[in-house]
DNA sequence: CAGTGGTCTAGACCACTAC
DNA sequence: TAGTGGTCTAGACCACTGT
């Protein structure tokens, strides 16, 4: 049995192209699950396995006890990903109403690992900050950054209120980072993730891992971000 | 009733928290199927959800008839994207079987969407090449390139025995392109994904769309490609 | 052949929405 | 209450592997 002779990736080719086609709209209702059924003469599993696709794909949306509906796509907001910009320094030339919310900070060793990629010894310390941040009040990113304690100490002071780690660099520490290096794949959402984004399961996400450098030029900070993609683009221009 | 009720989420994140744990090492086989409906006291479907989540993140990879595997992570490529290295000049430095294998070509006219991507006239001309590319006779990315074809006439006398386009373009014409911008994303493989890469329903894609420059500055050529990131992670140096 | 993963059916029960 | 999507059970049948 060849993947093409599958029954719900049938399906879910099906009502994809139908949306292509125009047949269902953006806003428009697909049949219900139980129409669904009848129409392809299949089972209640698969064809929700099939409608699940589709969630993921990003074409359609479902609510319990309303239906399924064709997105609307949100509009796609372009992250630029360069050598000096935050989300924060991204987002606020364009009028899009976002924030950042720090979920948890830490000061504390580094790991071998980090101490690797930030260039210290097991004795000194890092602050490990994890960030959540929202367009439009979504969840569209979770982030894990650690940055070297000895260049911006006491950071504790200034986190209440946090709403841009970049904004506190730059206005308590003058510091500006440096970005050196960004590694990219596409990911799926481990638990975690699913419910802090309030993300479908099988949603893929783009990794990003960073490394920055002080300005002065040593390793300074590694973030490794998450975020959804289908509001968010990540853009790189050369 | 929360995502983090779901059985099969649960399930999923235990056996991986498993595998992180070493209970599963690289190249263990996990217990059957039958034997993990009886562990968790679950249904054949839900195990096998829980399973698929697993093959779907590339945790492990399973086999009809014989058992599902803790998968020996395959040396995993970086793929440096910069403003100017095509596929085969970023591996063949390093000592990498690849190939890339030409699915399709054609000469025609390009739509509206080509024009304003290359600055055309939908009168000109474009080719439109196929590719699917391999790294050790694995397939991991399918691309979809236009170019302009005025800068390159008779494109289709060098497409015999083809290897890589940007050598063709540097051996026969003289050009190196230039690329400008490129977009990413996460995103689900399609039905011809699936089969042309051979890959699992849910394995996520890093979806990239470049645009290049002829070396004398005007627009030269759009590819769209999709790319396994389990094999291959794109890097980008500031 | 027995054991394993892969696809599908039939049907129960729940939670949410709209009327 | 009826209709919708969401989770799960029980069990059939197939395809592939190793003996």
């Amino acid at each position: 049995m060849s993947k093409s002779d599958i029954r719900h990736l049938q399906i879910a080719d099906y009502l994809i192209a139908q949306i292509k086609k125009g047949t269902y709209r953006i806003g428009d209702k697909l049949p219900s699950e139980h129409e669904l059924c009848d129409k392809f003469q299949a089972n209640h599993h698969i064809v929700r396995t099939a409608v699940a696709r589709l969630i993921n794909m990003g074409w359609i949306t479902a609510h319990q006890g309303k239906g399924a509906f064709v997105i609307s796509r949100p509009e796609v907001f372009p992250y630029q990903l360069s050598a000096r910009t935050g989300f924060s320094e991204n987002l606020k030339e364009k009028a899009v109403p976002h924030r950042g919310q720090l979920l948890h900070h830490d000061r504390r060793h580094p790991t071998q690992q980090e101490c690797r990629y930030l260039n210290l010894e097991t004795h000194e310390f890092i602050y490990d900050l994890r960030i959540k941040r929202f367009i439009n009040e979504t969840p569209v990113s979770l982030s894990k950054t650690i940055i070297c304690e000895k260049d911006i100490p006491n950071l504790e002071n200034y986190l209440t209120n946090f709403k841009s780690l970049y904004k506190i660099l730059s206005d308590h520490y003058r510091i500006s980072p440096v970005r050196t290096k960004s590694i990219v794949q596409a990911i799926l959402p481990n638990l975690e993730d699913v419910l802090m984004l309030q993300l479908p399961e099988n949603v893929p996400l783009v990794q990003i891992r960073s490394f920055a450098n002080h300005p002065n030029g040593h390793p300074f900070e590694y973030t490794l971000s998450k975020m959804r993609s289908d509001t968010c683009h990540y853009v790189i221009d050369f």
